[in-house]
DNA sequence: TGTTCGGCTGGTCAGTTTGTACAGTGGTTC
DNA sequence: GAACCACTGTACAAACTGACCAGCCGAACA
């Protein structure tokens, strides 16, 4: 940043080149720092510096392999809105951890209380684990919908290049 | 699996050792395959080649980059769901598309047509990102609820540890 | 204006890992 | 019994890593 005077981002914590090196990682993730520093146009030593400083900051938290559920046979994505019980919020999370088909549970405002993304194997299964997840005590009410595509997949991408 | 005579799951495409190698890069992600085969107890030349039939078989498909949001200042996650005008997904997913803040789209059953996850660094933030995706052409409705807390992060592990 | 500080550069070093190859062994299948 | 496949153990050259250093430059500050 001392050097090649780039304007800061209103937000400190992730500078252009961090931004350029995170994008560099989303495309090819397994590159070596080495060649990260090569394709920057940096000294190898400022790029281990920045992904010092950007897990450092908890921006980048690690490099976790990315399991297609689908090519694993969980081919069917849902999403399930439920409502629960007062006070239970605590002891259906744990219920719904339990179930390995549940892969994502957040807690919202509005109808539901909680919201949770799990995947099946086929619609019978699908129909097993949501039937898993009404038995979880202190749930009320589940509505759920099935995913027919992702238009959209997670990105971050975006994000990234604006500060680029 | 010829030599060390583990049961077969029934879905071929992951076995133990596939599961095992999957969670303790899970857990530890910038292991190399050196280390790999030292922690399972296998040789070099197995972790490699597995790794490489997973990649080819699609269910291992990278080890993108974890970007917190949140630290990057993001803090706020929402979640909405949209009605959309008969015949106008396609434009409408790409109006959601160009919207950085959108950072997940999927089409689903029920009475949404479409569901996307957003992120905004504010109340205020949100507004104006919900405010553009209604400005979206097609977009007829939009519901949206906050994500106050998420009691269960995007997970893999439970469905690994059952092939186990 | 001068000094200090932090970040970047470009270089070196030993130690380790990777990619690739090969022969050997033991189950499994036909 | 032969062929096949997966795993093992070994080898070697090439490449990468982590660590360190001196030097340079711009920014902040007195």
């Amino acid at each position: 940043m001392a050097q090649d005077g780039q304007v800061e981002h209103f937000d400190q914590s992730v500078d252009r080149l961090d931004a350029r090196l995170l994008l560099l990682l989303t495309d090819e993730p397994r590159l070596g720092v080495l060649e990260c520093s090569r394709r920057l146009g940096v000294a190898r030593g400022t790029v281990q510096a920045r992904l010092d400083r950007l897990t450092a900051r908890g921006v980048l938290t690690g490099f976790p392999p990315a399991v297609d559920l689908a090519a694993m046979g969980y081919g069917l994505t849902a999403f399930a809105v439920l409502e629960i019980a007062q006070g239970r919020r605590r002891e259906v999370v744990d219920g719904l951890a339990a179930i390995g088909e549940v892969c994502e549970v957040h807690a919202t405002t509005g109808q539901g209380d909680l919201f949770a993304r799990v995947v099946a194997r086929s619609n019978a299964d699908l129909q097993r684990v949501i039937d898993e997840i009404v038995d979880v005590p202190g749930v009320r009410r589940l509505s759920s919908s099935i995913a027919l595509s992702t238009p959209v997949p997670p990105r971050v991408r975006p994000l990234l290049e604006r500060i680029t």
